[in-house]
Order: structure tokens, then sequence, then C-alpha cells
DNA sequence: AAACCGTGGAT
DNA sequence: TATCCAAGGTT
């Protein structure tokens, strides 16, 4: 009986990104490569889930900095268990998405006092922990577990959509596109069979001019069969951006501090250090003027600093003062050394608004 | 389930 | 300059 439609030889797809792998896999600070991993050297399952979170959304440039520095100051997942908070998000500040931060304490936490230091084996056990998601738990599974799980990252996502020239677009094809992920994923090598289709997604599958010559998967690639692999993945078009207005005040004593608050743990920048702003909104009117100060003083204009944020583009008028007397105002504020900013939880967003009325702020001192 | 949540580099 | 988007998760 002929079938209406011939199904991949799974395991070949397979073993032939592997050995594809094995020649041309990235060398990464988290990594045990092939070569290592056949002296017998394991992944570190801290290491492994600290560079996942760092990882999400985020550039492997952007992090390996990051990585860095938190394995030699909190060196196991119990040091970071009981690091204070404020310390892990002055130690993310510039990373983004400052939620994570947050969970990555809470989870290191959970490992610590509920799982005796040692992370969960199973997906499942994963998955439960805060700041573990479908992709993360699955990654985190099969690499450091070695796991038959089913890893799938926006990588992945383009591999496979490309492979089966999916048209639904996503996010409604991603059911469709995990099955065949899964479908493919071997029982031997899960963990780098997940990070060998990352590193193609990255390398060969790229979004724009793929290098379809040089990839393992070129004769069976539908996409490419069907001569435009960058049509895929097909995704809903996305909204754009509006702009909100608000106004930042730098206020400095007559002992070089500056006057800095903490912002609530949830929402936007959660948790993290700021200058004194009004509310950011899209209105046009005076609140983006020194009329809406923190308290009346000589406020002078220093101009507009522009930041985009994932949803929206902020536009903060920045004023600044100095030789203003401190005073105390709530247990939120607090005069902090201008010497001391680099050790602050401070957002990218609030170093700019800071440059702008100081610009030598964060030169070191001579 | 759609909205929210940062930043910087590549094109 | 504008757009995309990078090892996504939470609510």
């Amino acid at each position: 009986m002929k079938k209406l439609i011939q199904p991949k030889d799974e395991s070949r797809l397979a073993g032939a990104l592997l050995v594809w792998y094995d020649r041309h896999h990235r060398d990464l600070p988290w990594r045990i490569s092939p070569p290592m991993a056949k002296k017998g050297v394991k992944p570190d399952p801290y290491h492994i889930w600290l560079s996942e979170v760092m990882l999400q959304q985020t550039t492997v440039q952007a992090v390996k900095p990051y990585f860095q520095k938190f394995l030699a100051r909190w060196p196991k997942v119990t040091d970071l268990a009981a690091a204070p908070s404020e310390d892990v998000m002055a130690a993310w500040a510039g990373l983004g998405y400052y939620a994570r931060a947050r969970n990555l304490k809470k989870c290191a936490e959970a490992v610590a006092t509920e799982h005796g230091g040692v992370f969960p084996d199973s997906e499942e056990g994963l998955r439960a922990l805060p700041g573990i998601g479908d992709y993360t738990a699955a990654a985190v599974a099969a690499i450091a577990f070695n796991r038959q799980a089913a890893v799938m990252d926006g990588n992945v996502e383009r591999v496979i959509s490309r492979l089966y020239a999916i048209a639904d677009p996503l996010p409604g094809s991603k059911p469709q596109m995990k099955a065949k992920v899964a479908a493919l994923t071997p029982a031997d090598r899960p963990g780098d069979f997940a990070q060998a289709m990352m590193d193609l997604g990255a390398t060969i599958c790229t979004p724009k001019r793929p290098a379809c010559s040089l990839c393992p998967f070129r004769d069976d690639c539908l996409a490419l069969s069907a001569h435009d692999p960058e049509l895929f993945p097909v995704k809903a078009a996305k909204k754009a951006k509006p702009v909100r207005l608000g106004a930042a005040f730098v206020a400095v004593d007559g002992m070089n501090r500056i006057l800095l608050r903490r912002r609530p743990d949830k929402g936007l920048l959660g948790g993290m250090t700021e200058v004194p702003t009004t509310e950011w909104t899209a209105r046009i009117d005076g609140d983006d003027t020194e009329a809406s100060a923190p308290f009346t003083a000589a406020w002078q204009a220093k101009g507009v600093v522009t930041h985009v944020f994932t949803h929206f583009e902020l536009r903060l008028s920045v004023f600044f003062v100095e030789n203003v007397k401190g005073f105390a105002n709530s247990h939120h504020e607090w005069w902090e050394p201008i010497a001391n900013l680099e050790e602050q939880a401070l957002p990218t967003v609030m170093k700019k608004a800071i440059v702008a009325a100081i610009p030598e702020a964060f030169t070191p001192a001579r």
C-alpha cells in the first residue's frame, strides 16, 4: 500500500546531525564538548541550569561574562540560595528580564531547602521549579541528565519549520513542531542532539541567508527543495510599539551622593533600583516636566533619554539638581555615594538617565 | 490566551 | 533608521 506522505528516516537524521555536531559544535563555557564527554567528564546541573536561565531570550555573547561572574561568586547552587537578593539583582543588572533573577534566586532556594541541594533529574521535577518552563525543563533534563526530552527553542523551531516546511504560523504550530522534535530525538546522546539542533539553528540554519550547502539536513529539507528556507518559520504579525513619556530626577547632595529608590517587586524592572521618576504614560502633558519633581528645587533640564522596552518605547526627560540638602524620605529611598553606583542594581535605562545628568557617573575615579 | 517582561547586536 | 530577534516564563 502506497503511503501518501513519505516519512523521514528519523534515526538517520539524528545520526547525521550528531556527526555534524562532533565536528562543528561551538565551545561554550557551560558546555561539556564531545571530546571531553568522551573522557568521562559530566556536566554540572547547576552550570547547565544557570546558563539556560541566562540564555532565555538572550544572546550567547551577552551571557558569557555574566555566567562567569555568577559562577565565580556563587560556585554552588547552595551559595546562590544563601546570597542576599540585592546582591543577585545587582549582579544581574544589565542582562534584562529581571523576573528571571528573582526566580533564579527562588529556584536556588527551593533546590537547597526542598531537594537537599541537588537538582531534580527529571523533566517533571525540573518543570515544577520557579523560572523553569517547558523549554528549560527539557533542556536541563537532556543536557545535564541525558534524558530523552524534546527540546524546542527558537533555533529548533526554525530548523523544524524548514525541514518539514510547516506553513502554519507560530505560536499555534508549536505542538505540531514539538511532536516532530520528539520523533527525531534519539535515545542515545539526547543532550548532544538538543545542543546540536540549537547550534545548527545558530550557525547554519540562520534567520537570514542560511548556509544550506553546509547543512546535514540539506538532502531532506522540504523548505530548501521548495527553494526558499527564509519563508520559514511563518509567524503571526506583531503589534506596533506605543510611546510612553516620563521624567527622571537625578538629585545630588553636598556629599556626592545621589538619591535612589527601589522599585516594587512585581512588574517592569521589578525589584531593581532607580532614580525617582514620574509614571510613564502615553499622555502628553505636565508629567514630563520639573513640575512633577519629587521635591522643589532648581531642576535643570538635561535632555531626553530614549529606551526601547519589549512592548513600548520610553522617552524620559532627565532633570538634574546638585547641592541639595539630603533628607530621609521613605524606607524605599536612600542617598548613595556616586562612587558606589557600579554596585547598584541599576537597569540600563536608569544608567542612561544618570549619565545624561552626570556624564562621569560610571567612570572609575582616578 | 494574550499581554507583559530588557537589552544589544545584526541586517 | 527600522526591524528582527536571541537556549522563554509567568500571569
